[in-house]
DNA sequence: TTATTTTTGTACCAATCGGTACGAAACACA
DNA sequence: TGTGTTTCGTACCGATTGGTACAAAAATAA
């Protein structure tokens, strides 16, 4: 019978195996960029984190900008599926509601840096990173777009009134995410937010 | 008589005179330190903008540290009196309305670097560039204090009603100032920001 | 003129940057 | 025991980083 104590079978690949764990060391160059940003995050600070050397990141993980691309994309799976699923309830306001405090949840976590990789990753950069800035921009407006789509159908569906404008809304509320990431990287605590989330609900269409 | 023609006396100081403007060059780094944040912005950026050598820049402002926060003190200085002037409107409600306008105005001014420098200059950054980070973070604070005093004088002028909360809406509007910078740094338009703008009064208390 | 003072440009510093060449090491297979 | 294959660690690459030493240049004062 097979091991079952190890998920994943193992018909071991021909060469020396890799000493380390790709998954984890994709998490530790996460927790660097998030801290420190695109340019601010060095090769040196990335290998120590994690745990290898740079030949090894270069075969595993490309050079500094596809490790960068996969960071974002690790991030984006890990940190921002909560807003699918919020944005699931039958009520679209509560909803929103519900996004905006898992984000204050997020960009406040005592265990991670503060603030959202999409934002503080590359805001203002140098060099050859316009590519990098272009893909945050995008990610960002990926979930502007989850909050304009329920929107509209929150308005299909009549819960917002005609003449309400969910896409005026989706990017008020994107805006107050953006705003609550910056607060929170400069030391807003999870109260601070919560506070903010309760007057931009107030915008909500009467 | 004096020359009429130049504003100032000059009574020249002995020694080889400087070539180059310190108030224009001061403002040819802000841009750079404003499109590329402090990480991002390397000395030769710096000189090149300047149109100096490296030993006249650190005569004049110091080590890049130095450069950066009387950059900074530039930045305050010029593009944020706008507020205090907004603020000084009889009706608190026009008055953040009108600090939004000119946020909106500023963050998106076609001949500056779009967001703002003090959201963007060192949001995530490595070395030794916490001190940075603060004096960002608290600049920063300083158009919340210029809101939360405005709010609680409309509180006691009545304009605001009691049960209101000057603390938390000033850190609401701040907040959405901070996700204006972001959005603008990321492309929106200023017709995009009016659109959050008219949201964001109407978290207004009733 | 000479002396003094300050700025300028060049040339340079050690350290670090992102990135790689290369041989030893560790595995499967024969 | 090889042999093939892949990763590992070290040592290194040229370029760039932030920061300076130094002497020529340009001004005033004597």
């Amino acid at each position: 019978m097979g091991k079952v104590t190890k998920a994943k079978k193992k018909p071991l690949p021909p060469g020396r195996p890799r000493a380390f764990d790709p998954d984890r060391a994709l998490n530790a160059a996460l927790r660097v960029f998030w801290e420190k940003g695109y340019d601010g995050a060095s090769l040196s600070d990335l290998t120590a984190a994690m745990g290898i050397n740079k030949p090894s990141l270069y075969a595993t993980f490309g050079d500094k900008q596809e490790l960068f691309r996969k960071v974002v994309e690790r991030y984006v799976q890990t940190q921002t599926p909560f807003m699918q699923e919020a944005l699931e309830d039958p009520s679209a306001r509560n909803g929103i509601r519900r996004v905006l405090n898992g984000a204050a949840d997020s960009v406040t976590h005592p265990l991670n840096p503060h603030g959202c990789l999409l934002v503080q990753g590359a805001l203002a950069c140098g060099g050859e990173t316009d590519g990098i800035k272009r893909d945050l921009a995008e990610k960002r407006s990926g979930s502007e777009n989850l909050l304009r789509n329920r929107l509209l159908r929150a308005q299909t569906g009549g819960e917002l009134p005609p003449e309400a404008d969910p896409e005026a809304l989706s990017r008020f509320y994107s805006t107050v995410l953006r705003g609550m990431s910056v607060e929170a990287s400069g030391g807003a605590t999870r109260k601070d937010l919560q506070s903010v989330i309760d007057l931009a609900m107030n915008a909500w269409p009467a």
